[in-house]
DNA sequence: GATTAATTGAAATGATCGTTTCAAAATTAA
DNA sequence: TTAATTTTGAAACGATCATTTCAATTAATC
């Protein structure tokens, strides 16, 4: 009977978090987000109902995506030390291949928004969790392993790594010197070993 | 003959760097600038040219604060390692005694303007330099008085400082546990040592 | 081919955006 | 007081903001 949806989901989310992590959630308009995925403005109301429920989709997309980056990482590597290795490596080629040098959509909408709407403050912060999570997880392999020290409990490392992992997306809007950021990471992770 | 300029500047300054602050450039409109200012909007215009003119002089008023408070940092403390131990310690107490969770003005608007405006890219650029340039002094002062290690460089070690200063303040907006922040300092100096 | 329901296009909503205009008020010096 | 000059208030600028409306179009089921 009905008409079904024909525009390609995924493919629209793609196009709009182009522009969001571009332009940022205040500097991104209704229209940007009209030409960018070339869905009709009513059809983006129908399917997303604002342009907040269009960014929170948009978040989680970009998200679920780092967190099967992450993944790969962890079942590609030998040990622990290798996988924290491979995921800053991720960042590296991240920041090395953007031409926009936009940064982490991610990091970005944390110091845009996180003061000023709530929901984008629960979504940090379970963002946040999921983060520590993982590094504690792999810290802690990384010190039953012996390949990590234990002057620090995981739970310790893991907040030192996702410090890190924001410095060195910051960091990289302006520097995307592979030898220094190379460099960056040894020194970030020789204090675990 | 003339009238002559009625405000205090740097009062003017100081509310408007509150209001860019906590809703970032493209979250602040001209009337928030009018309420938190109590200027006119004509004066304003007359005084600062346009938002973006004011908004620049903002962040040049909010770095040289900044600035003058690293130079205290360095005047009243006895070497390297305990200059660059206050300075994250006087991160620490912004984020902790700041109620709204801003996270810092500068590392904000890098994350939101520097890929989109020419003017802000420039100051991030002089910006960056000048905290590499302190940084790199330090750690040079700090490697000659032998408390920290030459396993690398002073400009890489100053890039490492630098890039855990962003991490710090990013991770600041959502977590302001004081003891966790202060062993996450530790750890991140431990490397120089 | 008729029925059904979602998608679409285009226009319109009222609000707010940054900026400009300009006459009136305010302040200083002659 | 008068002349000079800036600040001020208020209104208006056209543009754009996010969102709504609705009739026309489209496609899937019967």
């Amino acid at each position: 009977m009905p008409k079904v949806e024909t525009f390609n989901r995924n493919n629209v989310l793609q196009n709009a978090t182009e522009v969001f992590h571009r332009k940022g959630y205040n500097g991104t308009s209704m229209q940007d987000l009209v030409d960018a995925t070339d869905l009709n403005r009513s059809s983006i109301y129908n399917s997303f109902g604002s342009k907040l429920g269009m960014f929170m989709e948009v978040l989680s997309h970009y998200q679920s995506i780092a967190k099967s980056n992450i993944g790969k990482e962890t079942r590609q590597a030998q040990n622990a030390s290798d996988t924290i290795q491979a995921i800053f490596e991720m960042y590296l080629r991240d920041i090395i291949t953007d031409p926009n040098r936009k940064g982490c959509l991610i990091v970005n909408c944390k110091s845009e928004m996180t003061n000023q709407d709530p929901l984008i403050r629960s979504f940090m912060e379970q963002n946040q969790e999921q983060m520590l999570a993982v590094l504690e997880d792999l810290v802690h392999n990384g010190q039953m392993e012996k390949v990590f020290n234990e002057d620090q409990t995981a739970t310790q490392y893991a907040l030192y790594l996702y410090s890190a992992i924001q410095g060195f997306r910051m960091t990289g809007i302006l520097n995307n010197n592979e030898d220094e950021l190379k460099n960056l990471i040894n020194t970030v992770l020789k204090v675990l070993h």
